[in-house]
DNA sequence: GCTTGACCTGGTGTGCGCTCCAGGCGACAG
DNA sequence: CTGTCGCCTGGAGCGCACACCAGGTCAAGC
């Protein structure tokens, strides 16, 4: 039969089992098609669908966000009203993460500099844990 | 008595009570001086080691990871051996969130063009929720 | 002295995102 | 036919990062 078991298809996506029907049960996919012995079978389109989710996901998209993602994707007519708009929301979230993340990486690099060289040469360096 | 008290501190930081102190029984930071009667007295240096806390946390560190970072930030000598690799570690992974977040932002922006037009124009746009 | 409100500690609860488990079924090898 | 392995479902468990609560203490105002 076509299409790739839960086995393969946890191998391919790098998701385990579990997570696989836990995103078809929480409808992130699917739902999945089954063979007559009621297994689950994952076609290409499955296995891109779910490189999408797992790519939102790995940026920190929540299951909710993905849900809605999907739902409003799937709407007739696909993307009923509200779907750009939600995609913007989301896309500005990712943005403000990622500034947050550049923020972050400063305070670090100035930690690395103070710490980093044999002399301590003057930084940007604020604070210490100690005085 | 010199510095602030919890309710102001939570003000000055953004985070709660609970959230305080939760990251003071962590190890995150602190112990916080304390008045005679027992409460919390805050000083600038708090507020300034709280605040590279927040950022750091916000950039989506752990509480292990920053438990981890104080600890060696305080170790005599200061940066006892590991701690610039360390530094580096989460600098790259931090690295590698905002990669991943970049990715993310690109497929929305992939959806919002195909969707967010009157006529679908082609665009790099490979799946749909459905077929 | 008394009230009132902010703060104390220790412990329990919560939401998220999985992860694990038990008990049972499908499918293929021998 | 039988064994074995992978997959099925429903439900319980878990780690993280807090949030909440009870019962008591401190301190400023009247």
């Amino acid at each position: 039969m076509t299409g790739l078991d839960p086995g393969a298809a946890a191998a391919a996506t790098g998701l385990t089992l579990d997570t696989l029907r836990y995103y078809e049960r929480e409808g992130l996919i699917g739902p999945i098609k089954r063979t007559d012995g009621g297994r689950r079978r994952y076609d290409d389109h499955d296995l891109a669908w779910i490189g999408i989710i797992t790519c939102l996901r790995e940026a920190g998209l929540g299951i909710g966000d993905l849900r809605q993602f999907t739902t409003i994707l799937r709407a007739q007519p696909p993307g009923a009203g509200n779907l750009v708009p939600f995609l913007r929301e989301r896309r500005a979230e990712l943005e403000q993460r990622i500034h947050r993340l550049q923020v972050a990486v400063r305070v670090l690099d100035d930690k690395i500099a103070y710490y980093g060289v044999d002399e301590n040469l003057p930084t940007t360096h604020a604070w210490d844990a100690n005085d």
